[in-house]
RNA sequence: GCCUCGGUAGCUCAGUUGGAUAGAGCAACGGUUUUCUAAACCGUGGGUCAGGGGUUCGAAUCCCUUCCGGGGUACCA
């Protein structure tokens, strides 16, 4: 509806004697209490007009109304100008602009984009927190798509370190030569409790230390199974066969139980990266800074940059010994992907924990003068709580995802079939359809919520399946798939003059005339929560839509029905488009 | 202590260039099915937008301040 703002600059103009920036002019939806479709906030025009903000709306009401063939009413409520708009207009706008095939579609901006997600440890088994950051990396990296870009997808895997060795120590000593294929149990499962028990007879040798007077540090320090762990490191770093090949075996178990995860979760990428083979990068970047005077060394041979101008502290970036820090590998990485694929910005999706990190690693590369530092974005999301707090692997208060998975799916068979909805379907469309609602009501769960916000999540309730969810999305374009089938829909442009349009027609046409913005606020935004909130809304519309008017089946052949039938097929279509960017499926029935 | 992100209905959440009487869902209560899928629709009740101050025609939104909560402030990753 840019044209008012034109319109309006043209009646200020002619009334007022004056030019007025276009910034000046807000225009809003009218509220539904009040007659007209747009709304004019006159106070700022007042200070030109030196009239009153209601004088000022009826003046500029009337022009409008005299000289603009689609505006065809106006009301002043205070200092706010309603008009309303001719339907022919909205009907145009429908045919012409939604109706089009590549309505909401933006042309390949040229632009390369690389989000890294997920970046697990191989020592356990992915849990909810884990499943929120896949769900956001896949649906960003759709969303970016959707406006345009070509998207790197990347997974950088968290291999090596002295957490892995844990659970390979653990299995040494305790496992017997259980295997994935020997217990049935998923690799990452398998691996993940062979960590958990190191902790418990970790904690037992801190006890016993404890016990004969040592302090909790030295305890901690004094163990022997944490020595073990650390000799480990030590010999797998040199290389040593024996460790190395166990490393091998036991991550291979992880990968296939993460592949399963991933396969669930619908969510995958183009490259992996490891740290096993990353982790001695960023040395030469450490030079590079000490040449150009960013980066200092103190006395001891350690490496280090002040950004106390900044704002920020005095940040170490080598070692005395010269080994790296989790920074110095992240500088190297940085330049390694950079010149793997070239990309224009990097979006790094990683938990609001590591906030200060990337803060500090932008900053060194911005001062390192990388011309591409300025395209990096930390998408940092808050921690998915549990009602007593916060989850943890080792207490074992951890939702587990494939747990998790398997229990929506479980709720989503119970309910679909305590509605009798399968009744007639195949076995294996069944359990195709109970995954897809289990998982749309999982997912929207999730990315529903703005990403920055920290999230509760209470197993004992189950996530909901009605009202602001997944599953209400899916359902009302299943109905709608049903309604088309229904009334052997074909498509067909009607004509811009006929009557008995209602008003939540109207409100429909404006709700999926957003479509392209909302996409490009989320993309903007690097944010999925506002199209899920936007996708409900149409979603709900449409089901008021629908107890409103009579059946369309029956409708009488004509412009009214064809136009209720191209609405509903467009609501669908955008519904589909919006849920895949959100990862979810939308049945054809349900 | 310092930095940072939050605080909106009983619960979970929307609400951005500052706009009208702050919105949804869940939960509670009541209603709608001989009509295209009732996972739906309609209605009722429920608010000191954490507190205080300021800016102005107008503040949940901007500024200051206090309180509460998360996270960070590691030669862990």
């Amino acid at each position: 509806m840019n044209f008012i703002i034109t319109e309006t600059q043209k009646a200020i103009l002619e009334l007022y004697k004056e030019e007025i920036a276009e910034s000046v002019i807000n225009i809003q939806e009218t509220r539904k209490e009040f007659e007209g479709q747009a709304t004019i906030v006159v106070f700022p025009i007042t200070k030109i007009s030196k009239k009153s903000p209601e004088q000022t709306a009826a003046e500029i009401g009337e022009y409008l109304v005299a000289h603009v063939e689609d505006i065809t009413k106006f009301n002043v409520v205070k200092g706010f100008l309603n008009l309303s708009i001719a339907e022919s207009y909205f009907l145009k706008q429908f045919n012409e602009e939604i109706l089009a095939p590549d309505f909401g579609r933006y042309p390949a901006n040229g632009k390369k984009v690389m989000v890294e997600y997920s970046s697990p440890n191989t020592n356990k088994p992915l849990h909810l927190g884990h499943v929120r950051n896949n769900l956001l990396g896949y649906s960003v990296s759709e969303l970016l798509k959707a406006y345009g870009y070509n998207v790197v997808k990347v997974n950088l895997v968290n291999d090596r370190g002295i957490h892995i060795c844990k659970s390979m120590l653990a299995w040494q000593k305790w496992g017997n030569g259980e295997t994935p294929e020997s217990t049935g149990e998923k690799g990452d499962h398998l691996v993940g409790r062979y960590y958990v028990i190191f902790d418990r007879e970790y904690k037992k040798e801190i006890d016993t230390l404890k016990a004969a007077g040592q302090t909790e540090d030295e305890a901690k320090k004094n163990a022997p199974l944490i020595k073990e762990a650390q000799q480990m490191l030590l010999k797998w770093e040199q290389g040593d066969e024996e460790v190395v090949s166990l490393w091998k075996t036991m991550n291979e178990w992880v990968y296939a139980g993460f592949n399963i995860t991933y396969k669930n979760l619908g969510v995958d990428f183009d490259k992996f990266y490891y740290e096993s083979n990353t982790y001695l990068l960023g040395k030469g970047t450490v030079d590079e800074g000490l040449a150009k005077g960013v980066f200092f060394k103190k006395e001891d041979g350690s490496v280090w940059i002040d950004l106390t101008e900044d704002g920020l502290d005095q940040k170490l970036v080598l070692r005395a010994d010269g080994t790296s820090v989790y920074i110095t590998q992240d500088l190297g990485t940085a330049e390694m992907k950079h010149d793997d694929f070239n990309m224009d910005e990097s979006i790094y999706v990683v938990g609001n924990e590591q906030d200060y990190h990337f803060k500090v690693l932008f900053l060194i590369l911005e001062k390192l003068g990388k011309s591409w530092a300025k395209g990096l974005y930390h998408l940092s999301y808050g921690m998915v709580d549990l009602p007593n707090g916060k989850m943890k692997s080792r207490e074992g208060t951890v939702v587990d995802a494939d747990e998790l998975i398997e229990s929506m799916i479980t709720t989503a068979r119970e309910k679909t079939e305590e509605l009798g909805k399968t009744n007639d379907f195949p076995q294996e469309d069944k359990e195709e359809l109970y995954k897809n609602i289990g998982l749309g009501a999982l997912k929207y769960f999730l990315l529903k919520v703005e990403p920055k916000k920290r999230l509760l999540f209470n197993p004992a309730e189950s996530i909901d399946f009605q009202g602001n969810t997944g599953p209400f999305i899916q359902y009302t374009h299943a109905r709608i798939k049903s309604l088309l089938s229904k009334s052997n829909y074909q498509f067909a442009v009607t004509s811009e003059q006929f009557s008995g349009i209602s008003a939540v027609e109207l409100e429909m046409i404006l709700q999926l005339a957003k479509y392209p913005a909302e996409i490009e606020i989320a993309a903007k935004a690097f944010s999925p929560a506002s199209l899920a909130n936007y996708l409900y809304e149409l979603a709900k519309l449409f089901n008021k839509f629908y107890h409103e008017v009579p059946p369309i089946v029956k409708t009488e052949e004509g412009d009214l029905k064809q136009f209720r039938l191209n609405l509903c097929k467009k609501t669908a279509d955008i519904i589909h488009a919006g849920m895949l960017i959100l990862g979810i499926a939308s049945p054809e029935r349900m």
